[in-house]
RNA sequence: GCGUCGGUAGCUCAAUUGGAUAGAGCUUCUGACUUCGGAUCAGAAGGUUGCAGGUUCGAGUCCUGCCCGACGCGCCA
């Protein structure tokens, strides 16, 4: 970690100039730009600033008690105050060759581990998962790889969505209509059929609106027949979630859906009422938050009129158990932000409930899903794309597209090629975007193959261990290989290299998996231009273990950023 | 009305959080030795970062006002 080192001394010469000096924001961060130097740091002409130095003349105090010459052959003053470093192509080779020998690639394990709870994807039982999940589903995973991999304790919850008032409905669609063969052909679009004819029927039928407030107080008092039928439903359900995950390569460690709150939820209410946080309001309980400017005029509800919950109270509930049950120190709910409010008010009703409470809680959210003309998306006939038919297609057109390019290949081997390129082109178009923005659905889009796409960063790494496999090359034995950088793809292949640690802590701290997917980008497009400009199998016998060491890191630093993606690269491909 | 988020190249999006001459991909055009895998590479073209002010050494990023859009705002989740 070149830039780490830098930074302690740099931060050291601070203090000398500025004993009392928080030395913490002092940063060391990579040149936006080769020709100014490699690394630079902005920080000297922040402190000038705060303390009405010059700040040139700060930076020029600071240059003269700063030694770096092991590692750099030149830091220079430019412009207001910037320092620029231009390392030693040796202090560089260095490092790739400590990674070599075993070491992590180019980040650190983090020696403080949190206990981070993780909550995403959330599907409803008895709907077909759709691509409103798919954004919830790979940003929760990949922020748990990345997590997992900084070295935190990670514990992902499937809050599935198996009870509510929608049950109702389902009970009096599956015992009016029910079509036993059709359940078993698609135990999930019956269900989705159910629930679309009884839905249309309340709106019309008084009569079938009543049936279905009956029968889900039936099933809320235990009525052994409706909870039978709900337990099937989550069952089918489950089956349905478990394949989409499979495919996807998703994993949790628990699922628990809401329903298993649904005890503690008067108890929830009744201790909010009786601390005072909550009070009656229009017939229903309310929290109220008047020490929250952004919320004074938006309580929380927790309790209906007519007695029953919503899921503020289920949030609550859950929240509880999470602290109770796993003491994390953090918890994450990847959502979409229209639920913003949602959980303002969550945070502040657990402020005011668990004061005590150290937990940190954040509402990672992404912009919703659009049509092609703007709009919320839905295909012609009104319906979501379902999350199985994308995955579908997405495969179908990978596999074209590998029997065009790769015809040699039997076709089992381009049926799994297409499973793995298809999904993973899914995944990172899906990654790529700022989470924040709307995602404007397409097809063509989702599923391209040609650019900034998972194909390209999976090509780079089947390239290179096509060479390896070409070239018959022991990668035990470049452990202790002399990496020697004079190329000038070669340089900057190997300082590339070595901010990867750096884009993995930026994406943590704000949650966001796309500059992994930048970074990785930019690495699979400078190993193409070393790839173009310096052969390795064919050059003499000190440079082709240099070179094949480069090609080493550079697939095993794609593989591992991939990895955090969800992304499993190819041999082959 | 109040609040949140956004508006960047023809299109889809980045921009290491206030840093240097705003970058990619797609599209278009021009090139690349029978190639360690051409699912590639090199180059060209493309911009008043919605508008107007302000803050300062420095603004796509921060503050104010306005325009446009999406979403949210008590008993759905």
């Amino acid at each position: 970690m070149l830039h780490l080192k830098l930074e302690d001394r740099l931060r050291a010469a601070v203090s000398e100039v500025i004993a009392d000096a928080n030395s913490e924001v002092v940063q060391v961060r990579p040149c936006p730009d080769p020709k100014f130097g490699d690394y630079q740091t902005t920080s000297l002409m922040t402190l000038a600033k705060q303390r009405k130095m010059n700040p040139r003349q700060f930076a020029s105090e600071v240059l003269q008690r700063l030694d770096v010459s092991e590692w750099c052959e030149s830091v220079e003053i430019a412009g207001a105050g910037f320092l620029n470093f231009r390392v030693k192509n040796a202090a560089v080779a260095a490092e790739l060759e400590s990674a070599l020998k075993g070491g992590t690639l180019f980040f650190q394990r983090t020696t403080t581990p949190r206990t981070i709870v993780i909550d995403f994807s959330s599907p409803n039982v008895a709907k077909p998962m759709h691509v409103g999940h798919i954004r919830s589903t790979l940003l929760g995973d990949s922020l748990g790889r990345l997590l997992r991999l900084l070295g935190h304790r990670v514990i992902t919850d499937n809050h599935i969505g198996d009870w509510g008032t929608q049950f109702g409905m389902l009970i009096v669609g599956w015992k009016r209509d029910l079509d036993r063969k059709a359940l078993e052909a698609d135990p999930v679009a019956e269900m989705d059929r159910l629930y679309k004819k009884i839905y249309a029927a309340c709106e019309t039928d008084l009569a079938v609106r009543e049936q279905a407030r009956q029968e889900l107080v039936k099933l809320q008092r235990g009525d052994e027949t409706n909870r039978a039928i709900w337990r099937e439903m989550i069952a089918l359900s489950q089956a349905q979630f478990d394949a989409i995950y499979r495919r996807l390569g998703v994993k949790f460690d628990h699922t628990i859906g809401e329903s298993f709150y649904n005890p503690q939820l008067q108890a929830t209410v009744d201790q909010l009422r009786a601390r005072g946080i909550a009070r009656e309001s229009e017939g229903a309980l309310a929290v109220f938050f008047e020490h929250v400017p952004a919320l004074k005029e938006q309580p929380a509800l927790i309790q209906k009129s007519d007695g029953g919950f919503n899921y503020t109270t289920t949030d609550l509930a859950t929240l509880e158990y999470r602290l109770a049950t796993w003491k994390p120190d953090d918890i994450v709910y990847v959502t979409d932000g229209r639920q913003q409010l949602h959980f303002q008010q969550l945070f502040a009703v657990l402020r005011q409930w668990h004061p005590e409470a150290k937990v940190n809680l954040a509402h990672v959210w992404f912009g919703s899903i659009l049509g092609e003309d703007g709009k919320p998306f839905k295909t012609r006939t009104g319906e979501n794309v379902k999350l199985a038919d994308l995955l579908d297609e997405a495969e179908e057109r990978a596999f074209a597209v590998v029997t065009e390019k790769s015809p040699e290949l039997p076709e089992a081997q381009r049926r799994e090629i297409a499973r793995a390129v298809g999904i993973s082109a899914v995944k990172y178009a899906d990654l790529l975007p700022n989470r924040q923005s709307d995602y404007v659905f397409s097809w063509e889009k989702m599923l391209a193959m040609d650019g900034n796409t998972a194909v390209y960063l999976l090509y780079a790494y089947a390239r290179i261990r096509s060479i390896f496999r070409k070239g018959s090359i022991d990668e035990n034995s470049l452990r202790t290989a002399a990496i020697r950088l004079e190329a000038s793809h070669e340089i900057a292949l190997g300082k590339h290299l070595l901010k990867f640690g750096l884009v993995l802590e930026a994406a943590k701290d704000d949650y966001r998996p796309n500059f992994i997917c930048n970074y990785l980008y930019d690495l699979a497009s400078i190993f193409a231009g070393f790839f173009e400009n310096c052969p390795v199998l064919k050059s003499e016998a000190k440079v082709r273990e240099s070179r094949s060491a480069l090609c080493l890191l550079t697939g095993s630093v794609l593989k591992q950023g991939l990895e955090v993606l969800g992304i499993k690269p190819l041999e082959q491909m």
